[in-house]
DNA sequence: CAACATAGTTTCATTATGCAACCACTGGAG
DNA sequence: CTCCAGTGGTTGCATAATGAAACTATGTTG
């Protein structure tokens, strides 16, 4: 086989990801779900993808349990595409994205936005990793391990 | 042009970070040069990519700040690639795709490694979004405003 | 029902990716 | 220095993913 390699089956979490949200357009119809946009033609005119592709892409987020359609909010007959717990579980990823841009970017004055505290009109922090007491973490301070084989309760 | 779509000159920093590491093998290359990986070779056999693809990330990716070259540590003529602290911000991300597939994975139980604190070895907690004032922040708590012009020194 | 909008699918061209073969350089043995 | 295996690529070709546009089907408006 030629296709594309598949990181199908591979044990390693970051990999299970990027399978499922890893292409091209997945992050950048979220991001747009997580503002609002919700119809198929408001994600095609927004970001000017084509309609197959986004087609495509829909359909594969539906069937992984990202996206949901349900009845047009606006009575008519179409459908809208709806986050789920899933889908909106992916916001620290397009946080960390966000913020990634913000701290190294080369051109950081062509970015036009910033996300800010909703209730004070503040910018937020830094994403930050703590460990179970409270310490914050950088990637000199972690290490991976096996995961553990999960307790049976039965079947002895 | 029926090139793949750029987001090069599109403001989200969003966009702008996927199009420096959205294409499918970036991040699990920065992944495994977290783990340590540091050398062609290395990357080529671990990851069993092409090693046209290879090349042409590690090069697309030293031109973007995120690895460097270095003489290789063992003595040899070859060479090393390194992450620079732009490559080692991008921690945060391969984070929260890591944490995004141990919550919401429908396989869990083929994740095979989970992520520890050295110091204790204890499971890391899920990176957090926190206000300024330390209030914890989900998406509902967020929007987006535009970016404030930056201050001028001079020019006046 | 006519006319238009929405939400796709299909077709075809182009780009990206994958594999294998090839090439250049390194480092060691003789 | 020559021979040769290993490293680090590049090149060529096949296939898969993506993009633009045309086409289809259904919904909505009047």
């Amino acid at each position: 086989m030629v296709k594309r390699t598949s990181f199908e089956g591979d044990g390693c979490p970051i990999a299970r990801s990027l399978e499922v949200i890893g292409d091209w357009w997945s992050l950048i119809i979220i991001r747009d779900a997580m503002l609002g946009l919700r119809r198929f033609g408001e994600f095609q005119s927004k970001l000017g993808v084509a309609k197959n592709i986004l087609s495509a892409r829909l359909r594969s987020m539906v069937d992984h349990g990202i996206l949901e359609t349900a009845p047009a909010s606006d009575g008519s007959a179409y459908q809208d595409y709806l986050l789920t717990p899933k889908g909106r579980g992916l916001f620290p990823i397009l946080v960390a994205l966000r913020q990634w841009s913000e701290e190294f970017d080369d051109a950081p004055e062509e970015i036009d936005t910033i996300m800010i505290d909703r209730a004070k009109g503040r910018p937020v922090k830094k994403l930050e990793l703590h460990a179970e007491d409270g310490r914050l973490l950088s990637l000199a301070d972690i290490t991976l391990k096996p995961r553990p084989a999960p307790r049976r309760r039965s079947a002895g």
